[in-house]
DNA sequence: CCAACTGGTCCGGTTATTAGACCACTAGAC
DNA sequence: GTCTAGTGGTCTAATAACCGGACCAGTTGG
């Protein structure tokens, strides 16, 4: 791939990034709890010094966290006495992040069987929504996938829009996100696998039919070829992750 | 509750606040295009300026996430020349984050239909995999709500006790993390709906169905409960959010 | 050979975070 | 009312991370 093209254009993979300070997530911990109700107004938090020790920080990014939230009015500070829950309305505040595991924090079975769930469903939402504008592009990339049949990094880089704008077809932004990060958690693997004779040619006959079945818009035909494709995608995965493992303990 | 109790104990919610800096979090972003096949071995990644201007952070912070993957073999960086991918094994960098978007990016429908998708298939996982300590631990857990019945923080307490019990037993670490996390988007809400006459008695209604069908080891029962509950919390949900824009729009 | 572009080094600055010490206030026990 | 333990408040010194910019030295392609 150009360079130029991890820096600019549709679906470029480098993005801006964004950090939080510790402090703000410190706070965005609190409002997590207040929230959610395990803090309630009334209640005294344990004191800064307990705080810190629990969380790992120092007393100076409680007493930072705890400013942000004095300042908005949600808990009340007061020298010597313990600060205090005075109200629950953390609007403004984000809480914390989604769902932030790690990729490898997972094992392979679970992965993949989130994934055959998410991708059913999202399947059968693709079905009912898609437009003729992304049947188009994904007739694109199969063809792109075509052209790469001699060349698995091109043709990865096909499969993974392939399958991404599948998933954003489906019209909801969580299901999407979800499929695309599980589908992102083979990809390790997947690159050694896509490289064994005939992996990419079964891929891109299991792509055909997905895209007849998304033509179609029968939601069972292609909810039963996504599950197909993904079950292989997982036999392959695990062939290579056994012959890691098996290399490993030599 | 008592502050200790956010200190220490069972399901303590304060825990470490593990924080990585943005180099790390840059290197880990290269250590997936890698991974992916996005890039590959022998691909000059783009210059150090245009990284950085394109990730919103300073080239110094570019040539410290470099120098992390250079020094495990990753890349090479030589002056005057393009830095470049000379090994795809980044065994040892963890890939980037799971799914790091934020509760309120999503929209209550797409968070609603996710966590219905979610709950009926860790239903039927739980109901194949549930053990007696767990039901024993689900019956407590009713009791617990019954004696709230008055009090809403300390039912929110034992509601959120009940159907994360639930999601552990269904045996899937994504699955029952991703539960919980949907489970948890509704909660700021949730506290407010659960104030309205009636609906601590209705949730421990739901629940008591719902753990009826799980002792019944009745999966389409489990099912059918956790969706009703779930459909209903959703009505509740957005009656306080509708309640919220008309006070919001004066 | 040369110019453009690259990485390498350095500087001054800001921000964040840390650990610790000490001061001043609060609240509960007596 | 007094006293003490525990609380928050302030300050210091230090380190780390990050930033923006300038300039030097090496590489590469024309």
């Amino acid at each position: 791939m150009g360079e130029n093209a991890l820096l600019a254009g549709q679906n470029a993979p480098l993005e801006k990034v964004t950090h939080r300070s510790v402090k703000d997530e410190v706070a965005e911990r609190f409002a997590t709890l207040i929230a959610s109700g395990v803090l309630n107004v009334g209640d005294a938090l344990p004191s800064e010094r307990e705080l810190a020790a629990t969380m790992g920080v120092s007393r100076e990014t409680i007493r930072g966290a705890l400013l942000i939230l004095s300042t908005k009015g949600i808990v009340s500070v007061v020298q010597g006495a313990r600060t205090k829950v005075v109200s629950d309305d953390v609007g403004g505040l984000g809480l914390s992040a989604f769902f932030s595991g790690r990729v490898t924090d997972y094992a392979l079975e679970d992965v993949h069987e989130g994934r055959l769930m998410v991708e059913e469903r999202v399947a059968r939402l693709a079905a009912q929504r898609v437009d003729a504008a992304t049947i188009s592009e994904l007739e694109k990339l199969i063809d792109k996938q075509t052209a790469a049949m001699g060349d698995p990094v091109r043709f990865l880089i096909a499969d993974r829009a392939f399958h991404t704008t599948i998933y954003q077809s489906c019209g909801n932004a969580v299901l999407s996100d979800l499929a695309t990060t599980l589908y992102s958690y083979q990809l390790d693997h997947r690159r050694r696998a896509i490289g064994a004779t005939g992996a990419i040619a079964q891929s891109i006959e299991d792509h055909r039919v997905i895209l007849a079945a998304l033509k179609a818009g029968d939601a069972d035909a292609l909810a039963e070829g996504l599950g197909i494709h993904e079950r292989r995608i997982y036999d392959s995965t695990r062939a290579v992750l056994s012959t890691s493992e098996q290399k490993a303990s030599k």
